[in-house]
DNA sequence: CCGCAAGTGTAGCCCGTGCTACAAACTCAC
DNA sequence: GTGAGTTTGTAGCACGGGCTACACTTGCGG
């Protein structure tokens, strides 16, 4: 195989494909983060119960999860007790949810139904750059909201 | 804890939230035999070490994953020969790159600039639901292509 | 035909995330 | 204060996917 003309995709593709475990680790510490500020804003706490079940997960996977972030500093916790954002992690929620409104507006703005709009929101607002993201707002605001009428759909 | 006003989130929001494992899983289908299919077109064949170049992960990974796809009856290859797509693997891989362009040429007539919509193609096409990459097309068609001097940057 | 480099496969490790089953702590009501 | 029910934690398993190190095939060039 030393002769065949040699794969030589650029090394940007493989840059472009790499998506590594800590992705998917950012991408579940966002999530977290989204939903402790949300279960705060709420019910002025969040329990490991209660995202469990927002999170659609074991209550077991939280309990790992959580003490994960709290190691990277992101959550913080004692046994039995609720669970808190630290400053950096108020910060990621922060981001994530204006990523999230961003993407989902935007959805909304595209056409997609609410139902739709609300789950590809979900998994789109962890693959936009900051310029998608702009690009994104700038067209919301000038063209103004095209929705409305297929908010229920 | 049994008073408080449980977090009666509806079960709509787990929906929502939960991405399996299986979801990755099937992402990474999706990026493999995209990939091959790919390698196919350009030189003739996939090859374990090219898959790995153009997927930026050691040849190992690859061949771990390829075995799981041909399991899955994505791809079929034989030890120390070059891969191929079952018919479902073909399929799913016109499915992925239909995706991907959709996605990509939509991003590039946001007014992306290249790197960042191949980036971001790469990530979002997999969470777009059916409705949303018919909105991103339709879009797309109606509003003609306000690309072009972008396609650079 | 033989050796060597490239390609491919295997062993064995790590980590994240999912689970069930069981144990411990907590809290409320009595 | 105690018992019951809820919540939280722990043990132990599975699986996907990442890796390095090492072993084996392959195929080309000499």
């Amino acid at each position: 195989m030393a002769s065949r003309p040699k794969a030589t995709v650029t090394p940007a593709s493989a840059d472009t494909h790499r998506r590594t475990r800590e992705d998917h680790a950012a991408e579940t510490a966002q999530d977290y983060a989204e939903a402790v500020a949300d279960l705060i804003e709420a019910y002025g706490e969040a329990r490991v119960t209660d995202l469990a079940r927002l999170l659609g997960v074991s209550h077991v996977t939280v309990v790992r999860t959580v003490a994960r972030l709290q190691r990277e500093e992101l959550l913080s916790t004692r046994p039995y007790r609720s669970i808190f954002l630290t400053t950096r992690g108020k910060k990621l929620a922060d981001e994530a949810r204006r990523r999230h409104l961003v993407v989902l507006d935007f959805l909304l703005w595209l056409g997609v139904g609410l139902t739709n709009a609300q789950r590809d929101a979900e998994g789109i607002e962890h693959h936009v750059s900051a310029e998608t993201l702009a690009a994104m707002e700038r067209i919301c605001k000038t063209r103004g909201p095209r929705r409305k009428r297929r908010a229920g759909g």
